[in-house]
DNA sequence: TATATGTTATATATGTTATATTACATGCCA
DNA sequence: TGGCATGTAATATAACATATATAACATATA
């Protein structure tokens, strides 16, 4: 159902699992009402410790993303719990500039950031559904 | 000569001080040839240790924007020694997929997310003679 | 030679990440 | 009701990252 954890790569378990799980509702694959694997069944698929799921559904929860219910486990909310509002486009914002400070750093004009923004939007739709 | 650390933001302070000096030579008040303080300079002008400066100018010379010479310090290079090349552009590129996949989940579209990206870049030339 | 510099090394402290184990609270259902 | 699966919480341990402190070393320059 996930794609695989990298156990080699810097980036934490929990933020793997959040991407992964952020990817597959921005590719319809989780739609909203969706249950996805219980923090125990999870974890022994993937071969990690129960906290380190546990962590990521609670992130993702208070990103809006997920309801969790005890006993039912967790589920994915209707985009409206989680649409973009202006707080988190200011942050994007914020998170962005330090990419786009240091591309510029290095030459890449405004017209080349653009493409570089637009191919990763892109890539997203590539062999999958979404959109 | 440099921004203020904020000693209670969660980025850490060798990353806070590799992107000010990174934004230095984009706004370009860093030029090549520039000789930035000392490692014990500038870790008693920004009331930090000495090693955490020194972590900060060893990967912003392993990332090309420093040369550092015993006895001399730490000088800007030209920006040939690190304009963007495919490797840098596909690893930013991929970077950018995290922001971008988050992003259209929250139903930012296409036009929008360009828009967020494009104000990005544009604040770099804000309040400085850049470009 | 004396000095300033980057570099290396060691030690300590704190926070993060991850695992392991145990226990508790809750809602569901046979 | 009683059992079960679930999320949640607490504690302990380990490894790693971050930051500081101190000291010593190597080297280029005045």
């Amino acid at each position: 159902m996930f794609t695989k954890i990298d156990m080699t790569s810097d980036t934490p378990i929990y933020q793997q699992l959040m991407e992964n799980i952020i990817r597959g509702i921005a590719k319809q694959e989780l739609t909203p009402g969706t249950q996805l694997p219980s923090v125990r069944t999870l974890a022994d698929e993937l071969e990690v410790n129960m906290h380190t799921v546990a962590k990521a559904y609670t992130l993702l929860k208070d990103k809006g993303f997920l309801s969790v219910h005890r006993n039912k486990g967790a589920v994915v909310n209707p985009q409206s719990k989680f649409a973009a509002d202006s707080v988190y486009l200011d942050d994007l914002r914020k998170q962005l500039l330090v990419y786009a400070t240091e591309a510029a750093c290095r030459g890449v004009k405004a017209g080349e950031w653009i493409s570089v923004c637009n191919d990763a939007y892109e890539e997203l739709s590539r062999s999958s559904d979404f959109m």
